[in-house]
DNA sequence: CTGAAAGCGCTAACAC
DNA sequence: GTGTTAGCGCTTTCAG
């Protein structure tokens, strides 16, 4: 019909059948089928984010960079939570893949190891991203900080404040907390400091970061430093280590990483490492648009967000 | 086909074909393509989820629940972010429409007469549940909390712990605002105290209640007590009174709306009235489900959430 | 219990 | 510029 391309605003119609076109459709209240055009132009103008936690501020934020970025272009986005399972995370990718999507941008909760995953969508060929979790082998455009870089970042910065007994709350064994666990050994062993192996304890939210520095708060000798690998379980921390009739920064001195909006407003004001939220989601979002754009394979392009400083009080002097 | 049948694990099919057609689905690595169901099924098992900022974790909470409600159904959620814009979020609605949702749920920031998005809804028969906001002319399901009750018992809190002067941030004119807005009125009304019309200001989020506060923070009288409208405006508040060199709750006490995740890790930790945002989602969408599975229309169901005090530091005493 | 026939609402490619 | 012919990959209905 003439009126699939009135609708799609081809540019092949005449401009008086265009305007008898939309007077019928206005009267008619016509919406095109979204559904049948997918089907039959194969492609669904929608695309997959897969986050592992939305509470996160985090991912909230680059869930909206991401949005706001393919809007504009007609594309839809599909937000699924994980909850940082990598077996929920599969079947939910298998059902976006299903629902053929033209594409996906994932923060994976997968193991690092596990690319199965991974193989799964690109034999249906479809795009994606990485986004904050890098896997060495996957062979995927990423966008996300350098967490090495974030992690000796962190731990200079406390050792600068003086501290010398320095512990760390990692994340769960992948992704961003092995990058982070790593910058700060290599920071603590550039400045020739050694700490306790109870020193480095895990966690993955405000609930087991909180869980986390109760253990911490009682070894002798006590931490002055903790660097938690995100900014929830670095805030859950610190309530332990109030609770605990602690000062900080006075005692011990607490950062985290995220920047989560909230940071300033807490008990003691969080010092913390900005990973540009927003900006990473919109630029995971625009290598996806273009990948999906153009028909081949271009090599996979990384993008890293430098990571900056945000000092507040919980490291003050 | 019958592959098709095996696929839906339509009863009516021989157990050895069954294997066999497995073992081939298997083999192929065929996946149903969802689109094409959807197009002949005349349903999409997807439902749109409209929210005014999924950085307000009140509204990711009720993502995670209705999530969790529908997923084991095998229906999937398209959440969508509003920003507050009611244009945006009418299109927005369109949108989800167009691709054809098998239901809608939505907190929407439409002006409380703008019915016409709603009669769009029906027009399509589509079912919806309305969440958190309100509209009485609007023949919906409603999931939500009382929004007067909410005021009156945050003022009444107030008043009961010694309050006399006390300031509303309200939120803007529609929904929870305003029945918020009434709630605070009444129990000022039967407290016997009245106030000066500067003491009502507004605000949306956390950055317009900071503005709001510094507003009310240089009053005379000043205020001795800030009801906010939610937790964002209040938390917002709270910075810029204690910016001001104004004590929390020595001074101005402070209350919100919302309980977010992290009300007790604030500077001041903050006294809240707990909404059930998680159980606001899975009611929801529990009432959008049986909607969905039964054909005849029934009675708009309504669903009122108790609100609960929740108490901490900044109206201590 | 199995499978043939028809069609969901649209777009692609091509002829008029 | 316009309309035609196919067919996207599935489900529905109903006959074998």
């Amino acid at each position: 019909m003439t009126v699939s391309k009135v609708v799609r605003a081809c540019a092949d119609v005449g401009p008086e059948t265009r305007k008898r076109v939309l007077a019928r459709i206005n009267e008619l209240n016509y919406q095109p089928n979204w559904v049948a055009r997918s089907l039959a132009a194969r492609r669904t103008f929608m695309i997959g984010l897969i986050v592992p936690d939305l509470m996160h501020s985090f991912f909230a934020e680059i869930a909206k960079g991401v949005s706001a970025a393919i809007r504009p272009l007609g594309y839809d986005v599909v937000i699924c939570n994980s909850e940082e399972d990598c077996a929920f995370e599969s079947s939910e990718i298998d059902r976006l893949l299903a629902r053929q999507v033209d594409g996906l941008i994932l923060a994976s909760a997968q193991p690092p190891s596990w690319v199965d995953v991974f193989e799964r969508i690109e034999a249906r060929g479809v795009p994606y991203v990485l986004i904050d979790r890098r896997f060495p082998d996957v062979h995927a455009p990423y966008v996300g900080a350098d967490d090495e870089a974030i992690g000796r970042l962190a731990t200079t910065h406390l050792i600068e404040r003086g501290c010398r007994r320095i512990a760390h709350i990692a994340g769960p064994p992948f992704a961003p907390g092995v990058g982070r666990l790593k910058g700060y050994r290599e920071a603590l062993a550039e400045a020739g400091l050694t700490v306790p192996d109870s020193y480095v304890d895990h966690a993955k939210d405000d609930a087991t970061g909180y869980e986390a520095a109760r253990r911490l708060v009682v070894l002798d000798p006590r931490p002055d430093g903790i660097f938690g690998y995100n900014d929830p379980t670095a805030t859950g921390a610190m309530k332990a280590i109030l609770e605990a009739g602690v000062g900080i920064p006075g005692e011990i001195k607490v950062i985290g990483v995220g920047n989560v909006h909230y940071s300033d407003l807490l008990r003691v004001p969080l010092s913390t490492i900005d990973q540009g939220s927003a900006t990473i989601g919109q630029q995971a979002a625009e290598i996806l648009m273009k990948t999906i754009g153009s028909k081949r394979r271009r090599q996979p392009r990384t993008v890293i967000i430098e990571p900056t400083l945000i000092l507040r009080e919980s490291t003050a002097r």
